[in-house]
RNA sequence: GGCCUGGUGGCAGAGUGGUCAUGCAGCGGCCUGCAAAGCCGCGUACGCCGGUUCGAUUCCGACCUAGGCCUCCA
C-alpha cells in the first residue's frame, strides 16, 4: 500500500518514495535538555513514533534519528544557577527525556546522536561554508551569509528582502545583514566552550542539526520532522546551511511538520508558561490514554488538550480493554500480528490516526460480537499500528501499581455475594456503595463479580 | 503589517459535490433484585453572505472569527 505524506517544502500530499528503499532515513528535531519537557513537546515524538513504525512495515531498513541538543545557552544558564558542570544538567534531562518518551510508548529512535559528540563536524561544515564564501567570521563570530543563497526562504514562503527591511532581531554590528544567524559564537571562560578557528566558543543553535543529519543519515536525508513552530527559522537555516555545504544537493526530501498542542486555547509553551510536564501527567493519568489523547486529531491541526479530554481517552480505552479482558481466554493465532487494511490504508493517508482511530472502534466492535481470536488478534494487531491496547487488560483496569488494597476489596466482595444469596439488597448495595468510596466500580456478570479501578 | 492554518452536532474530531464518520456524554427501550457492562433505537452538525452547479458542509469570492510563524519554542 502506498503512501502519501504532506510535504511543507512543496506543500502537497505527495506519493512517500525513498532516495534508496534499501536504507530510509529520518530525522526528528529533538529536545534542548535544560528541563523537563511538557506534553506538548511530546506530540512529535508520538506522531512521529507512528510514522516510523508504519514506514518500517514498507521498508526493511530505517534509519530514524532523534537528536539531543546537549549545548545551548539555556542549559549554561541552568548549570550556572546551580553551579555545575553543563554535562549535570544535560545528563539529568536527557535521561528524564528518555523516560517520558517510554512512558507515553514511543519506541527509542534508532540513532539519538548528541550535539557535543558533533563538534568536530560541526566546526567542519562551518569551514566549508567559509571557504565557499556561504559564510563569515566577525569578532570570534561565524555567520551564515543569507544573500549567499538565492532560495533562502523558500520553506517558510519568506522573501529574504523582506526579512532584511523587517527585521525585527536586534542588529548586532558583526553581522554583514540583519538576517544574517549566527553558525559560531565565542564562549566566555565560564561557559561552555571548545577551541576552533575562530577562538574558543560553542556553535549556534541550528548548524548542530544539519552537522548531525549528515553525520548519521547522510547529505541528502528523505524525511526532515519537527514542530511546525521550528518551520521558520530554524528549518529554514538547516536547509540554507545544508545544501550550501554540499554542493546545492537536496537537504531534506519531505519535510513534515505537527501541529501545536493548545491549551486553553492557546499553544503549549515555556515562554507562556501554561505547560504541563509529561513527568507530572504520566503520574496523574494512564499513560496510554495521554498517547491515545495526542494521536486522536491529525498531526498537521492543532490540538487542544484538557482534562475532558483525558477522561474522554480513558472511557475509549476501557471500552476496548472490557472487549479484550472478555476474550482473555481465547488464544491468539500463532505467528504474528495482523495488520488490519483499513488501518493501514488509514496512516498511509498523511497518518489520519483519527481516522485509524475510527476503524480500531470498529475492530473493537466486532471483535466484541463475534469473538473469535482472529477478530481478537485484528483488534490488537491495530492498535499495534499506533502504539495502543499493547498491556494487558487486568494492567489496564488497575491503573498501574494502585493504592487499592486488593485483599480488602475481595473481601468486600464475598460479603456482597452472601448478601446477595440472602437476597438482603440493601445490604449489597451499602457493600457496593462503599466500593464506590474506595474507587471502584464492579459489574455482575454470569461468572460472579468484577472490579475495577475508576478512571482518574 | 507579511506569510500560513483553521471555524463541523453537548464535547472531541475525521471526511465528502448528492446514502454512515468515529469516540465521549445524553435520551428511550431490552437485560439486571437494583446497578454496571452489553444490545437495539434516537438527536434535522457543517461560521456568515454571495457565486458556480440539477444539487455545496465539501469548489470559488468577500466578510467575520480563532490560532500559528515572523524573537526562544515541539
Amino acid at each position: 500500500m502506498p503512501i502519501s505524506l504532506y510535504n511543507s517544502l512543496t506543500r502537497h500530499t505527495e506519493l512517500f518514495a525513498p532516495s534508496d528503499p534499501a536504507r530510509v532515513t529520518m530525522y526528528l528535531c529533538g529536545p534542548t535538555v535544560y528541563n523537563y519537557v511538557h506534553i506538548g513537546n511530546a506530540r512529535g515524538p508520538v506522531v512521529f513514533d507512528v510514522l516510523a513504525r508504519l514506514l518500517r512495515r514498507h521498508y526493511p531498513h530505517v534509519v530514524y534519528a532523534r537528536n539531543i541538543t546537549d549545548v545551548e545557552d539555556k542549559i549554561n544558564a541552568a548549570a550556572l544557577k546551580e553551579g555545575v558542570p553543563i554535562t549535570t544538567i544535560t545528563d539529568r534531562y536527557t535521561q528524564a527525556y528518555r523516560d517520558d518518551m517510554a512512558g507515553l510508548g514511543i519506541a527509542p529512535p534508532d540513532i539519538e546522536p548528541h550535539a557535543t559528540a558533533h563538534i568536530g563536524e560541526i566546526i567542519a561544515m562551518i569551514e566549508t561554508l567559509i571557504t565557499s564564501g556561504h559564510a563569515y567570521a566577525a569578532e570570534g563570530h561565524v555567520l551564515f551569509d543569507v544573500e549567499s543563497y538565492a532560495a533562502y526562504g523558500a520553506l517558510s514562503g519568506r522573501d529574504t528582502e523582506e526579512l532584511i527591511a523587517g527585521a525585527r532581531v536586534e542588529i548586532a554590528p558583526y553581522k554583514k545583514n540583519p538576517a544574517d544567524f549566527v553558525l559560531w559564537k565565542p564562549s566566555t571562560p565560564e561557559l561552555a566552550g571548545w577551541e576552533s578557528p575562530w577562538g574558543r566558543g560553542r556553535p549556534g543553535w541550528h548548524i548542530e542539526c544539519s552537522a548531525m543529519c549528515a553525520a548519521q543519515l547522510g547529505e541528502t536525508i528523505d524525511i526532515h520532522a519537527g514542530g511546525v513552530d521550528l518551520l521558520f527559522p530554524h528549518h529554514e537555516n538547516e536547509i540554507a546551511q545544508s545544501t550550501c555545504a554540499h554542493g546545492g544537493k537536496v537537504f531534506a526530501r519531505w519535510w513534515m511538520h505537527n501541529g501545536m498542542l493548545t491549551f486553553d486555547g492557546r499553544k503549549m509553551s515555556k515562554s507562556l508558561g501554561n505547560v504541563l510536564l509529561v513527568h507530572e501527567l504520566l503520574k496523574l493519568h494512564p499513560p496510554e490514554a495521554l498517547r491515545l489523547l495526542l494521536l486522536r486529531g491529525h498531526y498537521r491541526q492543532p490540538l487542544d488538550w484538557s482534562d475532558n479530554a483525558i477522561a474522554q481517552a480513558i472511557s475509549t480505552l476501557d471500552g476496548w480493554y472490557r472487549v479484550l479482558r472478555d476474550l482473555e481466554d481465547v488464544e491468539l493465532p500463532s505467528g504474528k500480528l495482523p495488520v488490519p487494511a483499513r488501518m493501514e490504508s488509514a496512516l498511509c493517508d498523511d497518518l489520519n490516526t483519527p481516522q485509524a482511530l475510527a476503524e480500531l472502534s470498529q475492530l473493537a466492535d466486532h471483535a466484541r460480537q463475534i469473538g473469535t481470536a482472529d477478530a481478537k488478534a485484528a483488534l490488537i494487531g491495530g492498535g499495534a499500528l499506533l502504539g495502543l491496547l499493547q498491556q494487558s487488560p487486568e494492567l489496564w483496569f488497575k491503573r498501574g501499581e494502585s493504592t487499592i488494597d486488593e485483599a480488602h476489596v475481595e473481601d468486600l466482595l464475598l460479603q456482597r455475594r452472601d448478601a446477595r444469596a440472602e437476597r438482603n439488597f440493601a445490604r449489597a448495595d451499602a457493600i457496593r456503595d462503599e466500593l464506590t468510596r474506595l474507587g471502584i466500580v464492579i459489574e455482575d456478570n454470569a461468572q460472579g463479580t468484577r472490579w475495577s479501578v475508576v478512571k482518574s
